[in-house]
DNA sequence: TTGATTTTTCCGAAATTTCGGACATAAACT
DNA sequence: AGTTTATGTCCGAAATTTCGGAAAAATCAA
């Protein structure tokens, strides 16, 4: 399960109190005092989520807003908000923030929203590796002479039955519906050598 | 977008409220008073979320959290919890509610946190979807003689060439490198007709 | 209908693949 | 060393597939 936290927090004490809070819940908070700091973490793949102060002296929540979403859409970011900033708070979550937090926040409530946001990013995560491994079962038809399709087909349930048998080619064979010999047959035509599934 | 919202709660005044403000913003409310009434609708695949009250005459919050998570555990259940009752609502936020809202609660609120179950459903429920097409892919492998195997392969081949030609044989045949008697040989065997193609 | 064009089938020789059997080799076990 | 077991190669007859050429059938246009 991924569980960074990257903790963009100017106020020293604030950021090492949520530290300790993540720790104690089995988080893994990274710890950073400024965005420029927090910059080099933030990346399309970060398996984590952000938890950001909404007003800090060189940037505001929104910078760190806009830069996340631009560097992916679907990256959390959690901001904190001071006590009279609610409806800012609000308004950042029109526009694209998971969620945000009064300033002087229960620890129970912050790591509640922190998991939601990290349960969040994880399903996005594998929501894009599925997908990518379902393009990679569809796209490879349709281009190549039709006897090279066939041998790679034949190719990949050759090795497939291999590794199924652990390298043994008699019963490799005999799952194939093949006699043994044929089998060796299309190993060699294939260059596979059945050593290399044990 | 799923944007389904299984309401449970007793006040009909207050049920009404939360109807409208769900409308207001495009969601799908479904008002039901009570658990009894609720139960039928919640199924492991239902494409929203729920909101319950968590305090009710005839059922709490825990009985409609139990239900639902064997039900479905990846079914986000919300609850409204009254002035006094919050630290009730973190526990069943431990025991896998999705979240909770105090009670006289902000419609913008209600609909962030919504919104934000909403989103934590679809993605659930794409992934399961995502997650069976991966099975469809990955399992035709494994059975069958490798003359069966390669049979359906070069089927798909053909009708896939056929259909990108618009049931052109020879042109088909010229795209799999072959003369056209072979496909023609071919598809005899398989008794593919062309005109299907047209 | 007639003639031209395309699709599909039929034929048969050449090429390829199959597969049983024999054999050489290597590793594992007694 | 001897036995067993599995790998990998070679041979050759039988079976299957390929593919050019030609004939048959269908489609189309005049």
């Amino acid at each position: 399960m991924i569980q960074k936290v990257l903790i963009i927090e100017d106020d020293a004490a604030l950021r090492t109190s949520i530290v300790q809070s993540l720790d104690l819940e089995g988080l893994e908070p990274i710890p950073t005092s400024s965005f420029i700091q927090a910059r080099r973490t933030i990346r399309s793949n970060f398996k984590g989520v952000i938890l950001s102060d909404i007003k800090m002296p060189d940037h505001d929540g929104f910078d760190i807003l806009q830069f996340t979403r631009n560097c992916d859409p679907d990256l959390p970011v959690v901001l904190l908000t001071g006590f009279s900033d609610v409806p800012t708070a609000m308004r950042a979550v029109k526009e694209g923030a998971y969620d945000y937090l009064e300033k002087p926040c229960d620890p129970d409530k912050l790591v509640d929203t922190l998991r939601r946001a990290l349960k969040h990013r994880a399903l996005v995560l594998q929501n894009r590796t599925y997908r990518v491994e379902l393009d990679k079962k569809n796209t490879p038809d349709s281009d190549g002479t039709l006897s090279e399709q066939m041998d790679q087909q034949e190719r990949r349930i050759l090795e497939q039955a291999l590794s199924a048998t652990n390298g043994n080619v008699g019963e490799a064979a005999n799952r194939l519906g093949i006699p043994r010999n044929t089998l060796y047959d299309r190993m060699t035509r294939h260059r596979i050598v059945a050593k290399a599934f044990r």
